[in-house]
DNA sequence: TTCTAGGTGGATCCGGGGTA
DNA sequence: TACCCCGGATCCACCTAGAA
């Protein structure tokens, strides 16, 4: 097994099962990759990818065991490559950071400001993903630190460091008919409510619905955005009741 | 039937290791 | 240090299979 063998592979499953397309973008020969492939799974006695005739189809549940072990190995194999610079110029390289939307907009300028003050020569990547995306992204070592909120449950799998609080926040028009009931409001009332919120909240596992769920209610969610201001202009247009992420508020 | 995409065999190139 | 050998990577030409 060679780390060429490794590269081929995340590129042909980066370009949507492609072989042709992934030689094009290594400058390299579709033969070869596919000879390399083929060598790969016969060292391996097991075929990575689901082959439809002379194409391939889909990878196999062992072919993204591999594909899972060859992203961690290329990240960590550039993070060797960058070992050597970050010895001679330690306030110097590449941070990539995971996070939200409502993260990247409200809480991070700030911090990033202050950052980059200190360590001007540090070049920041923001990647942006839903909570789930956000865990992949740490898992596979595709980014160096990750700042989310719901991923508790990766805490015997990740180093995971409390750093603020983050509430949930309930908006609505100032004239909206039932702006007096917020004031006790209770998640039996709230569930009873046309509902704005986050796209990722959808998702299982989040504290939004996990609340929901410990309560015995399924939230009526009527639309859901990926950013707290798209989800503003639907609450102002008497969509709904707005659940956002309440640091800002 | 034609086109597209992947597979195969053989030739060539190149780098690394061994040896004189 | 120069030369030789070996193995891996790549390319070219051609074949094959599947879809339209």
């Amino acid at each position: 097994m060679t780390l060429t063998q490794l590269k081929y592979l995340i590129a042909v499953v980066d370009n949507r099962l492609n072989i042709s397309l992934a030689a094009e973008h290594l400058n390299t020969s579709q033969p070869g990759i596919s000879k390399q492939l083929k060598l790969l799974e016969e060292e391996l006695l097991a075929t990575i990818f689901v082959r439809k005739g002379k194409k391939l189809a889909d990878t196999t549940p062992f072919g993204d065991e591999v594909i899972f072990y060859a992203r961690k190995i290329l990240q960590d194999t550039n993070n060797i490559g960058l070992l050597g610079q970050q010895l001679s110029s330690v306030d110097e390289g590449v941070l990539t950071i995971a996070t939200t939307h409502s993260q990247a907009r409200y809480v991070l300028p700030d911090v990033i400001k202050t950052f980059k003050l200190e360590y001007p020569k540090v070049k920041l990547e923001l990647k942006l993903g839903s909570a789930s995306q956000i865990k992949e992204m740490v898992q596979t070592s595709e980014v160096d630190i990750a700042i989310a909120t719901d991923l508790l449950e990766l805490q015997r799998e990740l180093v995971l460091l409390p750093a603020y609080n983050w509430y949930h926040a309930i908006i609505a028009p100032l004239d909206h008919p039932r702006k007096k009931d917020f004031k006790r409001l209770t998640i039996n009332r709230l569930a009873k409510e046309p509902l704005v919120t986050y796209a990722f909240s959808l998702e299982p596992d989040t504290s939004f619905s996990e609340t929901f769920e410990n309560a015995g209610l399924k939230p009526n969610i009527v639309f859901a955005a990926r950013d707290a201001d798209i989800i503003k202009t639907y609450v102002n247009m008497g969509m709904g009741v707005g659940v956002i992420a309440g640091m800002a508020y």
